[in-house]
DNA sequence: AGCACGCCGACT
DNA sequence: GTCGGCGTGCTC
């Protein structure tokens, strides 16, 4: 008898494992390693996704249950792939099973449902029945008047047209047709008219009816073309070809065709030309008949960006980030199972495109924290990139300005090779000068958000009709409401946190929780009218702004103006035309964008998210001021950067004047071996939640407890502390960090935490391990 | 999770 | 006596 083992779609950790089925005699052939099945599971014996791991001949279980449907006609996740969700399962602690979802488009997960059948045959779809129908139809299955047929789905679908085809055009024009069937004959001429062309059915001006007695007389037949959802985008793009390599670019170049041995780390200033290597190197790989990967930040995968892909490498290139739709996702994903596309340009989740025959993964912008998943299973798609590059024996590129201090150590030890460029591609253009405005010495108005300097310097750039990108740094910082008679801040009412203002919505909103509130007009505490806005969200500084400056055109760029689709790009559009002097923003604003004409960057406030209790505060914030700054002055006219800060005196900005990535690497480097912090330690991050304090801080010390009687001495435990927000979703959290160089019993230990959770009286208890966590706020 | 089984209190 | 409440335990 075949046996297939199955993961199945039931995340938890008490089915957390292989499931053994019978593999039916139809189905001997056809069933392989990798593809999605339905499988009953439980004693009503509901049907669930699942997906085939492995075979076997022999099972200790007797009754095995039958595989009930196979879903795809080839395996849909590779050998690699799986071996991928096993190596990863020792750093993420989530299930088997969303490991492997996470490798998988959306569409390819099934929804579920369940049919009501009465006597008579009639069936009712229990999603579709009104909460009372549902109690109503409980009762009735109870008594047997009705039975349950658990249905599941696989939510694929694909995106048609159909056509009418003339299947002979000497038949259709003896055919005869009634006279008074008017809209026949109509029909019949018309298709006689375009009998050469492909018409489509949406398009045609003929009822469903019509055109079936058309297709049921054989006179025409339907055509189903298959389409592709994200087809417009290579049609706008003008192709390009490469450029000529500097001495640099071309050294490194060299270094990462020539050998696979270890990654390679390429640390370049803003306008080295890293992006040119990048393609250079990939073109390289594609003419070996290899694929890449090519990894971009989220939040700088803008058209700009992938548009420098489409004109080098057409139709090979598929793009893949959270702006798309599920189906467009999913055409993304086939278009690269099939080999049709060959480069994977993407964010995060790209990491795992099912290419086969990897040449190379580059890293962009390797330093950003959202390569690192915040949610399970939580992965970082650097530590996926290195296990995909050994699978294949491919070459892997981290790129940055300035590298994560872990990086720059590994490179620092010889665990990657350290290709640096520090010449501008462009050898006219000049690094920008950066000066640093100390906001303690700003005597005028301390409300305002401008200093003088910065304000005379806007003005000129405007008036010598050049233009000026201003950053407010949000990390760290909210707009909130508080009153200024009594002092009192609007809260959520489940999180400890105040809310945020919105004042496109008019509401206050949690960040965290989801809440959405009115705004007060009076103080719900002392009921006096002087309640206030505080805080600068950028509404706050663009009409101040409007005020000092009426005569400047100001575009905003944050959460609220880029919330609808293609905004992002809209607002960038208009600023390149220059249909605004200034463009003001959040981060969002510092990353890859481009404007020649740009002379002048301001930071508002540099030092914002330097106090957040994170330990790599500072070099967020340096890495932020060093991206911004090379924003400016990217052609021929010379840019200049001004900072704003209150700190004027601390490294991580004093450093950015100097544009000194070394010296910050070095004092960085200091502090964290001080500290005992990465990238001398590791890391590792136990969260325990319940809704009643008092146990949360409980079973946090047991905890504590438990993983200091399982490591060595060595290991430094920290906590358990409250969290920065002490009190969300109506939970309260406590977190213990655990510092550490080599713990052999390590990920034993923390799965046996994991177990706890399994005990009954734990049942409240929500505890979360993070490896590696890259946020602690 | 989602379902069944089983044990207890409130009913026709 | 039975109906239905939810606590408990299992899923090949």
């Amino acid at each position: 008898m075949k046996i297939a083992k199955i993961i199945v779609d039931v995340p938890l950790m008490q089915t957390d494992k292989a499931f053994s089925y019978r593999v039916p005699d139809e189905l001997l052939d056809f069933l392989m390693i990798g593809m999605r099945v339905h499988v009953p599971f439980g004693s009503a014996n509901r049907l669930v996704q699942g997906i085939v791991v492995d075979f076997a001949d022999e099972e200790i279980f007797s009754d095995l249950k039958a595989v009930s449907e196979v879903l795809d006609p080839e395996p849909v996740l590779t050998k690699e792939q799986l071996w991928l969700a096993d190596e990863m399962r020792h750093s993420v602690f989530s299930y088997k099973i969303s490991c492997l979802k996470a490798m998988l488009p959306n569409l390819l997960n099934s929804s579920y449902d369940k049919l009501l059948v009465a006597a008579d045959g009639s069936k009712l779809r229990w999603s579709q029945l009104t909460e009372a129908d549902k109690v109503l139809s409980v009762k009735k299955v109870r008594s047997a008047e009705l039975s349950v047929e658990y249905i599941a789905k696989s939510k694929e679908n694909r995106k048609t047209q159909k056509f009418v085809v003339v299947n002979d055009v000497d038949k259709l024009s003896a055919f005869e047709i009634e006279k008074r069937a008017k809209k026949r004959l109509e029909m019949k001429y018309y298709l006689l008219r375009h009998a050469d062309e492909k018409l489509s059915v949406k398009d045609l001006d003929f009822s469903s009816a019509i055109l079936k007695f058309f297709v049921e007389n054989q006179l025409v037949h339907i055509e189903e073309v298959e389409l592709s959802r994200t087809q417009a985008t290579f049609d706008a793009v003008s192709s390009d070809s490469a450029k000529v390599l500097n001495d640099e670019q071309q050294n490194a170049f060299n270094h990462i065709i020539k050998s696979v041995e270890k990654p390679f780390l390429l640390e370049g200033i803003t306008g080295s030309g890293k992006t040119e290597v990048y393609l250079q190197t990939i073109a390289h790989f594609l003419e070996l008949g290899k694929t890449a990967i090519m990894l971009v930040p989220e939040i700088s995968l803008t058209p700009q960006i992938t548009n420098r892909f489409i004109a080098r490498f057409g139709e090979k290139v598929a793009i893949m980030h959270s702006g798309l739709s599920d189906g467009e996702k999913y055409d993304e994903w086939r278009k690269i199972k099939s080999g049709a596309a060959q480069v994977v340009v993407g964010a995060r989740s790209a990491i795992f495109a099912p290419v086969e025959n990897l040449g190379v993964i580059i890293i962009d912008e390797e330093h950003e924290s959202s390569y690192k998943q915040d949610a399970s299973p939580r992965y970082h798609a650097r530590d996926i990139a290195l296990l995909r590059a050994k699978w294949h024996h491919a070459a892997l590129v981290l790129g940055s300005a300035t590298p994560s201090l872990e990086s720059r150590a590994r490179a620092m030890r010889g665990v990657y090779e350290l290709l640096l460029l520090t010449k501008r591609a462009n050898e006219s253009a000049i690094l920008p000068d950066v000066e640093i405005v100390d906001m303690r010495r700003e005597i005028s108005d301390q409300s305002s958000n401008f200093s003088h300097v910065l304000l005379s310097k806007i003005k000129e750039k405007i008036e010598k009709d050049e233009q000026v990108i201003l950053m407010l740094n949000r990390r760290g910082y909210s707009s909130f409401v508080m009153c200024r008679e009594c002092g009192f801040v609007v809260d959520c009412p489940n999180c400890d946190i105040s809310l945020t203002l919105h004042m496109d919505t008019r509401t206050l909103n949690c960040h965290y929780c989801g809440h959405v509130q009115g705004i007060p007009q009076t103080c719900p505490n002392c009921q006096s009218r002087k309640i206030r806005y505080y805080g600068s969200g950028t509404q706050k500084v663009e009409e101040e702004l409007h005020e000092i400056l009426p005569e400047a055109r100001v575009l905003r760029m944050d959460v609220d103006t880029t919330r609808t689709k293609n905004a992002h790009e809209k607002i960038l559009e208009k600023f390149g035309h220059h249909e605004a002097d200034i463009l003001l923003g959040t981060q969002m604003i510092a990353k890859g964008l481009d404007f020649p004409n740009v002379t002048l960057v301001g930071v508002i406030n540099a030092d914002t998210g330097l106090n957040l209790p994170d330990f790599r505060a500072s070099e967020r914030s340096f890495e932020l001021l060093m991206q911004v700054a090379g924003r400016a002055g990217r052609a021929d006219k010379k840019g200049e950067v001004l900072i704003q800060t209150f700190n004027p005196k601390h490294y991580a900005i004093e450093l950015t004047k100097s544009q000194d990535y070394e010296k910050f690497y070095e004092m960085e480097m200091r502090f964290r071996r001080e500290l005992s912090y990465p990238p001398y330690y590791f890391t590792v991050q136990v969260l325990v939640s319940h809704k009643d304090e008092e146990v949360a801080v409980q079973k946090s010390y047991e905890i504590a407890q438990l993983l200091r009687q399982n490591l060595t001495e060595k290991a430094k435990i920290l906590g358990p502390t409250p969290r920065p927000i002490a009190r969300t979703h109506n939970l309260y959290h406590y977190q213990i960090l655990v510092k550490y160089r080599f713990e052999e019993s390590l990920e034993r230990a923390l799965n046996q935490v994991l177990e706890l959770t399994q005990l009954r009286e734990n049942k409240e208890l929500r505890v979360l391990i993070d490896s590696e966590p890259q946020n602690f706020v």
